[in-house]
DNA sequence: ACCTGAACACCGTTCAAGT
DNA sequence: ACCTGAACACCGTTCAAGT
């Protein structure tokens, strides 16, 4: 065979591929790839860095499924919470492959022109340009960190039985059961880092509320 | 050779050269640790369950850097904010362990202690009781959310040429430079988060300016 | 440019053999 | 119980050879 007159691969394939690979079995290798695409491992260099190329596939893949319109025509505060939402969402259908992703976070260009926008609303809202970063990075970590939990299996506060911790077996006990556990966790922390970013503004322009006078 | 008279190797020895491994290069090898502990790479199977066994023993080596005294003689708030940072500087002190932990977290008997001791004082407090799990796991991925942050490198945020991000180059430039972006977006968030739960308290124990109903 | 087939170094794991 | 030496299956990566 040696050279087909249509190439047998093209990234989409090896990115379906893999993505595929890791829903079902949590990780992908190379050969294994290879197999299911009916082709020679060797093959696949041809089209990719290595397996870290594929990785930015993949990371790219699950970027581009965040949606970026969120922020139009909307105030920051409600468009901050959408694509934060968005943005768990992608890794939510993917909880597998968040561990692939650890250590460099998604900044595809779609992601990119979403803070582009997000730090024009904030800035223009009020909140004082220095802690405009800030204020995004622990939002990005808090949706990261809540995005690994999905990895995790929805009953893993299992206590040894020699420890004793009635108290907190009684807390995961009260917990209602409908939204899960990290459904909930995540709205809880999403809307009150929202909520302190709104307390930062200074509000030069008009303002409601306030603590000013009353 | 065959068996020594005494034991080449133990789980601190195994758990040490790990560690260093990861420290020095981002991970870590059976047949690597076997060298430096000079020693055959089938000698370390007698001691631990395969590589993921090896992973155990790191977590709960990081587990055991966790200080859990910080609840003692505090107000709950002061404590969890504590038991937080102390969290995290367990991670701080060996960021590339971190992604070999992902997936589960941390729960050594210390810090599942930490955890029985902070329910207690929560619902003390007056946290009602199923909100107690929600509020703990937020924090909890927060708090491995900004750990992961720690293995990245400090200027993370390059926008590629073929990008116009004009707002965000200016906010990643107005960012104070003593503490890093890292220390201060965990600081900004874990404080947003315990005020958050300070909030949700029921007042019905000796309060200031609860209701007046026992 | 794109695929094959074969190769290489390396890893995780097992196991019989020795004390 | 604990270590060795040798083995096995598998992975990531490279490369000459073919079209």
């Amino acid at each position: 065979m040696a050279r087909p007159r249509k190439a047998l691969l093209d990234l989409g394939k090896i990115a379906d591929t893999a993505l595929e690979l890791v829903d079902e079995t949590g990780d992908f290798t190379v050969p294994e790839m290879a197999r299911r695409l009916g082709v020679q491992t060797a093959s696949i260099y041809h089209h990719v860095d290595g397996r870290s190329g594929i990785v930015e596939l993949l990371r790219a893949r699950l970027g581009d499924e965040i949606d970026s319109t969120t922020l139009d025509g909307q105030p920051w505060d409600a468009g901050l919470r959408a694509f934060a939402y968005s943005y768990r969402a992608a890794f939510a259908a993917h909880p597998h492959v968040v561990p692939l992703l650890t250590g460099e976070p998604v900044r595809a260009p779609v992601v990119l022109a979403t803070y582009e926008r997000l730090v024009l609303l904030m800035e223009q809202a009020g909140l004082p340009l220095e802690l405009v970063m800030t204020a995004l990075t622990s939002i990005e970590n808090f949706i990261l960190g809540s995005a690994l939990d999905l990895a995790a299996p929805e009953v893993m506060w299992a206590i040894p039985s020699d420890v004793a911790a009635p108290r907190l077996a009684a807390a995961l006990a009260a917990q209602s059961t409908s939204p899960s556990r990290a459904d909930r966790a995540f709205d809880f922390g999403i809307t009150v880092l929202i909520e302190a970013c709104s307390k930062l503004l200074t509000h030069d322009g008009a303002s409601p509320d306030g603590p000013s006078t009353s």
